[in-house]
DNA sequence: GTGAAAGCGCTAACAT
DNA sequence: ATGTTAGCGCTTTCAC
């Protein structure tokens, strides 16, 4: 592997002009860059982002903090991630928590390292303590959950607002029992979520029954299906559920059609996310749809531009109520 | 920032040292151990990777190849891999071409530039010749889709078997008139699960119908949905459709339901990969079970061991059919 | 317009 | 057991 002596020795010029062919400054005469190329052309030569990184101290990696990759809701804000990272010339590590502080803290050590420039954090289990102090020396944005008063900037949506409209929506198609799925509410969003469930249920006149509120550890299908088993062995069933996540609402469709149930008939259910799976179920799924691909693009400039020390600002994106046959037959 | 220096200064011990004790060596005494362990807690010291990987002359990435992150066939790969990376000491740059020359080169670049210590591909769509190329200088390894005979390393599964059985699953259900949803016959894979529904139908004494056989682009659901609707305006419908992935019979699942027709008793589907989803739909999906996260383990070990230096040997992992509601009701 | 040289932070060979 | 030093590959300041 060539090395960028060996280029400037073929070139017959100092490494200081191959550099600067390298990082295509106009300070180098026609005639000299052709010979610098001509050398790197022969010799195969590939700069060593080792050396540079070393020399600019920087890694151009953005690292990104998801609790699980299986979840599409994550794969869509990446995406929006990658797109930015990709035009701005710096590259994604992907980090999957699975919620767990050790390995949170491996990946938080590549920042202290400087293997990464930053971190995108879309961990509602996140140590926040830890993310403070690491924001005090390096640059750190939240996207998704967040933490308020942090100091740490933000890309989010209206939980409360969002959560709100759509047991608003089950309320004015006449339903009266609506149940919420939620996850724990140690998450700011599951509280969020919850309070936007509480105020439609309060605003409508309806009662609020806690056998109605069912906490899950997790998003997963399974969770949703377990939730939606209490909910249907409760003796006042509810008529409708809301879910915090598509994920839970299709476990909770599955098990209501397992019992030989039908939705919207017997019970309407809505979702959160609006991931791709929302629309092939059947029926298909009432939802809110977050702007998961802004909401990565976002981030990432965001998080660019805190890097570059710029001052950056919070951002609440806006969202929608997707409704479909699960609420409306 | 501290460095490696100040730790040494404030010691009391030289550079030599404290990298000694960084690295673990026991040939530093107790006492002077504990000295630099101090300065290194004062200092809120922590080694700057960029250093040290330009002296090793190593990353320490791994770079994964996906066509598309939103594909669960993947994130169950990748978690595979991350469970190895992690405790090998490696991290993941995870890199999503689209199926895109130009973002694959850029990826390229990452190993060309030792940003990256080695490759897993995945993507069906890469350049194989670039690949090759590549293969000569670096550690890479093929998961799921392969190139025969380039010389590099892969992990899969026996793909021509596994359609063959899934085929002759359907057959022997009764169905006389089998159809398949595949992909781009471009891709190794698709050829192999192609011959594999050949070899079903020609066993059982069928006849080929050209019109049975559809190809699609990409695997996701709206060509699941569009090549289903393919298949329905056909004058003689088929019974039974093989799709080479769930994405796909999720699609068509979904197609057969909007027309009002029956899983599995007016169609039988089946499809592949055992994505979680697959287990969620209404009914449940016969599917081709892939050992994703062992393949993604696999895959890891023998891409650390290359990069080794070690030589490692093609795996080919076991499949399972399993048989749920939508071919038996 | 180009070159010489310092130095980013680390490790390891060699010396003691 | 510990220190000295060269050097990994690059960029950039300062001369000229």
């Amino acid at each position: 592997m060539a090395n960028i002596q060996q280029v400037a020795k073929l070139a017959g010029v100092s490494v200081a002009t191959v550099s600067r062919v390298l990082n295509g400054q106009r300070t180098v005469s026609a005639k000299t860059r052709f010979k610098v190329e001509q050398a790197i052309e022969k010799l195969n030569y590939e700069p060593s982002m080792l050396g540079r990184n070393l020399r600019n101290s920087e890694s151009r990696m953005l690292l990104i903090l998801i609790p699980a990759i299986t979840n599409p809701f994550y794969s869509e804000v990446i995406k929006g991630i990658e797109h930015i990272a990709i035009s701005s010339n710096y590259n994604i590590l992907l980090c999957e928590t699975d919620s767990s502080p050790e390995r949170e803290n491996i990946y938080f050590d590549l920042v202290r390292t400087k293997m990464a420039d930053g971190i995108i954090s879309m961990d509602p289990a996140v140590n926040t303590e830890t993310l403070k102090v690491l924001a005090k020396k390096h640059a750190i944005i939240q996207c998704s959950e967040y933490t308020p008063d942090s100091g740490i900037p933000y890309v989010t949506i209206d939980n409360e607002r969002a959560s709100y409209q759509a047991v608003k929506h089950l309320i004015q198609l006449g339903h009266k029992e609506v149940a919420i799925i939620n996850s724990d509410e140690k998450y700011l969003y599951a509280r969020q979520r919850m309070m936007g469930y509480k105020r439609a249920i309060m605003e409508h006149g309806l009662e609020l029954n806690e056998s109605y509120i069912i906490h899950t550890q997790q998003l997963g299908f399974e969770q949703g299906q377990q939730a939606m088993r209490k909910l249907l062995s409760l003796k006042e069933r509810p008529t409708a559920v809301f879910t915090v996540s598509d994920l839970l609402a299709i476990g909770a469709l599955k098990e209501i059609n397992s019992q030989g149930l039908l939705v919207p008939n017997d019970i309407a259910v809505a979702g959160f996310d609006k991931i791709d799976f929302s629309n092939m179920t059947n029926p298909t799924l009432t939802t809110v749809a977050q702007p998961m691909y802004k909401m990565g693009t976002i981030a990432a400039e965001m998080l660019i531009a805190k890097i570059k020390g710029q001052e950056v600002e919070n951002v609440i994106l806006d969202h929608e109520l997707v409704i479909r046959q699960s609420t409306l037959g």
